[in-house]
DNA sequence: CTCATGTCAGGTTGACTGACATTG
DNA sequence: CCAATGTCAGTCGACCTGACATGA
């Protein structure tokens, strides 16, 4: 195998790692606040509006149905992190905003990704390689331009 | 919010974005060459030898229970990717090793990735922030170090 | 007998699609 | 009537734990 291929699925690996060890520490220091989150439920906190979101507007932003935005938003409901009221607006729709819990909640998740954040940025500088975190995030975007390209290409293809 | 939150949590988005985008990337790239891996399957071929290694073996390194092991390497066996064969010294084993289909499809796989890796640092030279993917990945493989022990931390403070 | 290996059965999480009631 | 919103029910993929047969 050439040197080109092993460091093509090193890529690869570190990549996938990189998200599950992540979010690994994040949960983790939440489960030690005593919180009630879990995996899933992060990502309803990612599309929010701090003054009320639809159901079906925060499942097409998450990228996922409406029906699974149900569910976790459920749950979340259940914990008393958010509530549902109707839209004064549309009697059909029910908007969604956090509760002054689920910004409590919010805010110590911000706390513990700053603090990753900044672990993070300590090592670097540790390094010597002289990279800073915001460098390596903005490559990753591009990172993800390229495969979304690559991905649309290969589709048609098919 | 403050703007170190909000980086943080961008940080976090761009994370796992990255992670979802670079396999939609490789297996919209699989697919096309007609193969019938699936993403779980993935990770099979990563701590597979090529001379054979026991099931419980593979589940270690893999980070899995050797049940949800056996299952993957049962389909892929079924897909003709894989051979499962007694292990002389021991008749308690079987010892499973790539077929030539599998090997073929590794090194395609390996190919897919290569292309990704090559695009995205002609991304990253087109920017001109003179990054490279190996700083990048490097850079991940530090953030995953970080966390690991952030983690360990917070379970033990629990 | 005990330990390691692997299989079988059943459960859980986090998603999905299809069918349907309600409202605009 | 038609489109949008959301709920209910069922399915699936990718894991898990527990119980067990078999060989060293």
């Amino acid at each position: 195998m050439s040197d080109e291929v092993a460091g093509a699925r090193y890529m690869a690996r570190t990549v996938k790692k990189a998200r599950t060890a992540l979010q690994g520490a994040l949960f983790a220091g939440l489960r030690a606040d005593g919180s009630a989150m879990r995996t899933a439920h992060a990502q309803v906190f990612e599309v929010l509006d701090a003054d009320g979101t639809r159901l079906s507007l925060l499942a097409e932003r998450a990228n996922m149905s409406h029906q699974a935005m149900s569910e976790l938003v459920a749950e979340l409901v259940g914990h008393g992190y958010l509530e549902r009221f109707a839209d004064p607006s549309d009697g059909r729709a029910k908007l969604i905003r956090p509760t002054a819990a689920g910004t409590a909640e919010l805010a110590r998740a911000g706390d513990h990704l700053g603090e990753i954040r900044s672990r993070w940025q300590g090592r670097l500088d540790g390094v010597g390689a002289g990279l800073t975190v915001e460098e390596i995030v903005d490559g990753l975007a591009t990172l993800i331009a390229v495969c979304t390209e690559l991905a649309a290409e290969k589709a048609t293809k098919r």
